[in-house]
DNA sequence: ACTATAGGTAGGTTTAATCCTACATATCAA
DNA sequence: TTGATATGTAGGATTAAACCTACCTATAGT
């Protein structure tokens, strides 16, 4: 037994990346940031998908901690949430020195490009 | 013809997050950064996986443009290319903003918690 | 030239991600 | 209560991701 990927298996970690992938889910989560807490309905009209898959999408959101939902009379109303994106951020710091000191090193070549 | 996942199809930022959603993935970044640009036979000696597998992984991180790959002799040396991640944090940015607000907006309600 | 080493490609298997159509659930409105 | 609205779940189809065992390619050493 062999294969195993899956963006409901594994750590959270994997989750959050997985869920990012897919173009539909970060559009979802720029509607939600510019807009505010939106119902579904409001949130599926931008794409030309059928309702029950855009509800996967949003399953996979809420699986991931990226969004949190309310019921608000017969609407679920859909909330950005900041922590995993937070995570991202944090995840990246330790590369930042990394291509901080490669983007600088490019700097210097072309700086000496430049004087030649 | 309804189905369409893939790592290897859409955006090249959706192929660099669907490649941040695997640990073995994300393991070979962490060595690459730690431990500068090694052998493909070095990096995958930290995983229990059969060559061609992690083959694989190599592959997509190449598509993602996360590492690149210069021959050396007999070995290929494997390197971190800090662009892709660079633009993670781009994409990041405009959310920062927001979960900011957000933290500071849960730090007044604790501060009033503690008031009462 | 022959062998060993480093690494990838080919092809197959299993699981799961994405999409669909139908149906179920819950709330509001007459 | 009956009907309409809002949204999710069930089940099925198709594709691809992740893994494997074999095999191929290229370089180094003897």
């Amino acid at each position: 037994m062999p294969p195993r990927p899956s963006v409901v298996a594994e750590s959270i970690e994997d989750r959050v990346f997985a869920a990012l992938s897919s173009p539909v889910r970060r559009e979802v989560l720029r509607l939600l940031r510019d807009g505010g807490p939106q119902p579904a309905g409001v949130l599926a009209a931008h794409f030309a998908m059928a309702r029950p898959s855009f509800s996967e999408h949003l399953r996979v959101l809420r699986d991931a901690g990226l969004v949190s939902e309310r019921k608000e009379g017969r609407q679920r109303l859909y909330r950005l949430e900041p922590v995993p994106l937070a995570e991202v951020q944090e995840w990246l710091t330790p590369y930042e020195r990394f291509w901080r000191e490669r983007m600088a090193a490019l700097g210097d070549v072309l700086d000496r490009m430049e004087d030649a």
